[in-house]
DNA sequence: GTGAAAGCGCTAACAG
DNA sequence: CTGTTAGCGCTTTCAC
């Protein structure tokens, strides 16, 4: 049985209310007394019950996240690095993380009812958003504290942080170009993503800005995985007028481009050129190296919790729209066109 | 404000306790009466109040973990894989999962006794066991619930899941011994992980069995990251006797020995033969394609759950020590010994 | 300085 | 069948 206040009280022979007050650290109880207390506390190895603590408080210290685990994008390093930030700095302010990946039948709002109603949490961190998420606007509507990690294209305001994926890949559809290419390819993540539509707004405004007109023939809908980068790149590289670059909306998919062209006798860097996005570890371990664009996960993380830790405890929310600037990495999956002929 | 049950009871003019065994399902109860119950409730949106509900039948249905950030071990998809098994059972066991990462500064330890003695958690689930682990030790102490994902070597009887390391490595040993290699290098774990000993017994004990006698020379401890992998498998090539296969603790390090093989001019699975272990996605993706243990990471997550539930149920542990078996997969990365000359 | 009392929202023993 | 009472462990008025 876990030592309580009251057995604390009991001891030492004042009352409850006093005990709870000298642990507080309030100064109005005398200094003799405080020391009694805390002494006898300490050797009894008191620890204050959270669940009575949260009760009375109204309050759980506590941010919920949910995790689709069936899509994608869970297994994808990216995630630990993120929910890795979100942690360090949860338990730098002393809040708690609950984790709930979504649960296969109903829905994943019934994951979110469970932890807004029935008030497991303080607040929520939303991932992956999507172009009209229902999270959000479900969060919104239960006027629930949140912050998103992604926008969306809801009319209503919240707050965010995102990367900058139009100007990502802007950058690295722009230093394709730079090398001499004409022909770029792209292979997007699925629509059902908001990031989805960034990114690929960053393609199209830096081949225009070039004056390179789109063709929509070279854009190509993917799943993110390798097996799909790898077909898809085999039909863009198979055709009477292939590309001479592609880019890919994440690093998985690149590798399966990377793993056609060799397949097909290409190679990466000299015959084709090989952009992806994320710079997760496997983008230095295969071969060729990817230049890529490099998203700060461990930093998009800590400061999402940072942003619904300080709209938790109503301090001034500096910035509600956050955008973080992702780099492109350049390695050695990327060269000039191979010349004519 | 959410609704509570005295705001159920206010409405339908019965006692607060009357609308809680109505809810509950209680047989003693009108029917009428808890027709009128349901109802009622279901219109005013009523959601029990979890934190209350926790305090009164002490017991919080939350299972803790806590993850190592600055490890070499998160931000592995290993560790996604296993976080996302454990996740979807507790969906299912309607458990919560609070997830904390490590302290930087104060030692595991604190987490731990945070979650332990503030009673945050009914139970515990031990990642990463270490020889003397004194986790382990201090839940044993505590007389805290928990099951722990690998072994130790306590003499303390604890429930446990873990991979069979050692039989993994049995047969990744055997099978370069099958292709013909003596001389086969290895590349541990560090030996602070639990299953670093088991894996090397593996080795040894397949050498031991057909005869290969034991050379310390080929047996370098990594830190379990490409870089390192690199490095030590160069130093191992570059010998006067270089081996003709190395195997490496997990995927990254093997991922490095074929990026240092193919910088030294050497074409592994013809030149080198190269063993992994985890078969995390990238094992699929390098090239050649690698020949590596598969560790069931996502079963050994539910399953470690199930039995933590089951623990904390009461209901018959039917095992409390599992040992899930390993499956070598083998792939390109392995072909008979270059002869000699 | 200290304590009594109230109450967070819920459940359960017991009485009627 | 239903209500009263008690209490989980804690914090916070409000008296004295």
């Amino acid at each position: 049985m876990p030592v309580t206040l009251k057995d604390i009280a009991q001891k030492v022979g004042f009352s409850i209310t006093t005990v709870s007050r000298a642990l507080a650290g309030y100064d109005d109880v005398a200094e003799s007394t405080r020391q009694l207390i805390l002494q006898t506390a300490a050797e009894m190895g008191y620890h204050p019950n959270a669940t009575a603590r949260r009760l009375r408080q109204r309050r759980t210290d506590t941010i919920g996240i949910i995790v689709p685990t069936s899509s994608t994008r869970f297994g994808d390093p990216f995630f630990g690095e993120f929910l890795a930030g979100v942690g360090d700095k949860a338990v730098e302010h002393e809040f708690d993380i609950l984790v709930s990946t979504r649960p296969p039948e109903a829905g994943e709002l019934r994951a979110y009812e469970r932890m807004v109603l029935e008030q497991r949490v303080d607040g929520m961190i939303v991932i992956s958003t999507r172009p009209q998420d229902e999270r959000i606007a479900y969060l919104l509507e239960q006027n629930f504290p949140f912050v998103a990690f992604g926008r969306s294209d809801l009319e209503a305001d919240f707050p965010y942080l995102d990367v900058d994926g139009e100007r990502g890949m802007f950058q690295a559809t722009e230093y394709l170009i730079g090398l001499g290419h004409r022909r770029i390819a792209y292979i997007s993540a699925p629509f059902t993503f908001m990031y989805s539509y960034q990114r690929v707004e960053g393609y199209r405004n830096a081949l225009a800005a070039h004056g390179i007109p789109f063709d929509e023939s070279l854009m190509l809908a993917g799943d993110l995985s390798e097996r799909n980068g790898y077909a898809l790149a085999r039909s863009l590289l198979t055709r009477e007028a292939p590309p001479t670059a592609i880019i890919a909306c994440n690093d998985w998919m690149a590798s399966g481009v990377i793993a056609a062209a060799r397949d097909l006798g290409l190679t990466v860097g000299r015959d084709l050129s090989v952009v992806g996005f994320d710079d997760v570890p496997l983008a230095q371990i295969i071969h060729p190296r990817l230049t890529t664009v490099h998203q700060p996960a461990y930093e998009a993380g800590w400061r999402v919790c940072d942003m619904l830790v300080k709209l938790l405890r109503e301090e001034a929310l500096t910035e509600r729209h956050v955008l973080l600037q992702p780099e492109l990495v350049v390695r050695e999956s990327c060269g000039p066109p191979p010349s004519r002929g």
